[in-house]
RNA sequence: GCCAGCGUAGCUCAGUUGGCAGAGCUACUGAUUUGUAAUCAGUUGGCCGGGGGUUCGAGUCCCUCCGCUGGCUCCA
């Protein structure tokens, strides 16, 4: 008899060995049917493992998010299957679960989304068959021999101990795996297959492209299709979409991956800037400004003609070559060195919105996201060792202010020394008993990445999340060893003596650029009234009006408002149709009855109408409403 | 850069087995003077991404270049 204990303490006896089900189904066959593996002694097994000694037993249900992971994995081998039906001749490599859903690489003709109907019908049919899934451990020279054709396999197998190789067969088709895989494949119920690429055998571009074919499942219908709603969502939102129909910005095959910005957008981009020289003055920081072509014995001393050159554009200036700045740090030590420093000049918290360029692959191009060229809101700190923790702290609550101003939630992540790295023991120390000092000071919890800092110094990234739970990397705050000490930089201590300074390098905003196209997503186009490139149109109910819609329009550009008159001879229908299409957030109606009370009739984008508002009162709102860069118009609607 | 898909008017798209380049919106002109999501009529608008080839004939087939889209980190 063995004891099996179960999470809430409980103990059950059973005749050694037993399988998971039947545990399972001692406590409900309804409980059993929905156990879709176990962990046994934290360790995630199949169902049908057999316990042979005294354990603790969790069962992972259709429920858990391990049961999830669970289902994709055998979605990922159901599709395998389906494929080696259909293409005899293709050769299964890895397929794991990843965050969304699953892909299975296989080296085979390339196939075409065209072909995802047949396959999904293969997948169907498999599920319909409700195939047995059966683990056998066998020996690598076994596994060898069984993948005797199949080079891919072979290397994985290669590099297993012999003793831990386990295969997965459902019906006709056996694969390589770990597991643990769901009892039978009738569980894979609510699929679908999302999109093909290309993918190297083990991300190497230098050996052979794959066709990877990218899936997801879930158990239950209604949640493939809450997925589905959401990835329709988010191609509502892509911000290259609302960005044209906007009239925000632009790209043109004469330069690709650098964004042009159109009127429209460069209000946007202003009054984010706007926004940023307010924070940055209140947190004591000066402005700088350096230049973006820079010779090549600058990049040669930095460092990044060594590490950086395949990503910098080059430029021969009288005979002299020059690179385009990819980073704005070289020009910030240029400009620290160009007179002494005291203790007590420190910290410098010098900022520069500094526009770099990029080679970037021209694959990986991507609307604002991925460009060539952009604007970091970039600041470097120049300090004495013990400020680190106070700086980063500052930095900490800057992010903290910012994003929530956007609405946007956040979270850090500390990556700590890699293996290949300068500097002492004693400056990684400090440096990141910096970091996580400022860390628990803001009392945040933070992830933490081991030896995923840059070679120079610990960082700390700060992923933000938008309105439909995508999460962006665009704040970072870098702590560098060293380039105070390629640069030379020192200050004047107390001692009368040079002493090196810390420096770090940090950003808000990122990219600008990126930033821009985030909140174009986040907000799907309907900006808060302070970013909204036009806060509010008026719209004249006949030619008659339109001196009185310009009057009005007055009032709003003295009260420094971005407003326009649409006093096209158009019907009143198609104006606040086209205005609701722009997402103008105020559309102000103006007729006769308005002229005469003085008033304005104020529909907001959800097609509610507000009739009677006077005028001025409704200006001074709109105005504190932009002053206190308020996500939502509540003051508004209590006029 | 590599793989796959795509590129037709400013925008969204149609265009059959290769046989005279189309529609709606936009813009422009005229009429209409409009009370909260498209008033009506007319007129413009094209090197079918660029170049080369096959063919009597190419938007359509082939080659090549450019650009765009999805991927190329997640490890049996």
């Amino acid at each position: 008899m063995i004891n099996i204990t179960f999470p809430d303490g409980k103990t059950e006896q059973f005749e050694s060995p037993v399988d998971g089900s039947a545990v399972a189904s001692s406590i409900s066959e309804g409980f059993a049917r929905n156990c879709v593996a176990m962990e046994v002694n934290s360790a995630l097994v199949d169902m049908s493992a057999q316990i042979r000694e005294d354990a603790k037993i969790r069962f992972i249900t259709t429920g858990d998010s391990e049961g999830l992971d669970v289902l994709r994995h055998t979605a990922a081998h159901v599709m395998a299957q389906a494929v080696l039906r259909l293409y005899p001749d293709a050769q299964p490599t890895i397929g794991p679960v990843v965050a969304d859903g699953f892909y299975y690489d296989f080296d085979m003709e390339p196939v075409s989304e065209e072909d995802f109907a047949k396959i999904e019908a293969e997948m169907k049919k498999i599920v319909k068959e409700k195939l047995p899934i059966v683990r056998e451990e066998v020996s690598k020279e076994r596994a060898l021999e069984f993948y005797r054709d199949q080079p891919y396999k072979r290397e994985l197998i290669e590099e297993l101990e012999d003793g831990t190789i386990s295969f997965y067969t459902q019906g006709g088709f056996t694969d390589l795996c770990r597991g643990p895989h769901l009892p039978h494949t009738g569980f894979v119920r609510a699929f679908k297959l999302l999109r093909v690429s290309g993918a190297y055998w083990r991300g190497d571009s230098n050996r052979p492209q794959l066709q990877r074919i990218y899936g997801t499942a879930f158990f239950d219908k209604k949640e493939l299709k809450k997925y589905l709603d959401f990835l329709e969502e988010a191609r509502k939102r892509d911000h290259r979409k609302l960005g044209a129909a906007l009239d925000l910005f632009s790209f043109h095959d004469e330069a690709p991956g650098m964004a042009f910005f159109h009127p429209r957008g460069m209000d946007l981009w202003n009054a984010l800037l706007d926004y940023w020289r307010k924070e940055h003055r209140a947190a004591g920081y000066v402005e700088t400004k350096t230049p973006i072509i820079l010779h090549r014995s600058l990049w040669e001393q930095s460092g990044h003609w060594e590490n950086y050159r395949e990503n910098m554009y080059t430029v021969l200036i009288d005979e002299t070559e020059s690179a385009i700045k990819p980073m704005n740090c070289p020009g910030g030590m240029l400009l620290f060195k160009r007179r002494r420093h005291s203790y007590r000049d420190l910290p410098i918290r010098a900022a520069e919105i500094g526009l770099v360029h990029r080679h970037e692959l021209s694959g990986v191009l991507s609307g604002l996201f991925r460009v060539r060229a952009f604007h970091q809101d970039d600041a470097h700190i120049f300090m004495t060792p013990d400020m680190i923790e106070s700086e980063i702290l500052g930095i900490l609550q800057l992010v903290r202010r910012m994003y929530s101003t956007f609405g946007l939630g956040f979270h850090l992540e500390l990556s700590t020394r890699p293996e290949k790295s300068i500097g002492t023991d004693e400056q990684w120390e400090n440096a990141t008993g910096g970091l996580t000092g400022a860390l628990e000071a803001y009392g945040a919890d933070y992830l933490i990445n081991e030896g995923d800092g840059a070679f120079y110094g610990p960082k700390i990234d700060i992923h933000i999340k938008d309105a439909i739970g995508r999460t962006w990397q665009c704040g970072t705050i870098q702590l560098d060893m060293s380039l105070p000490e390629r640069f030379d930089l020192s200050y004047v201590g107390k001692d009368n003596e040079k002493h090196r300074p810390v420096m770090i390098h940090r950003v808000v905003y990122g990219s600008i650029e990126r930033f821009l196209g985030i909140l174009v997503e986040h907000f799907a186009g309907r900006f808060p009234l302070w970013l909204a490139p036009v806060q509010a149109v008026i719209l004249p109910i006949n030619d008659s009006l339109v001196p009185f819609a310009e009057e009005i329009n007055a009032r709003f550009f003295n009260a420094g408002l971005r407003t326009c008159v649409d006093d096209r001879t158009e019907s009143l229908n198609k104006k606040v149709r086209e205005a609701q299409l722009d997402k103008v957030p105020l559309i102000l109606t103006v007729g006769e009855k308005e002229r005469s009370a003085g008033t304005l009739a104020v529909r907001t984008l959800d097609g509610a109408v507000r009739h009677g508002v006077a005028i001025d009162t409704f200006i001074n709102a709109v105005c504190d409403n932009v002053a206190a860069r308020s996500l939502g118009m509540e003051n508004l609607m209590s006029l």
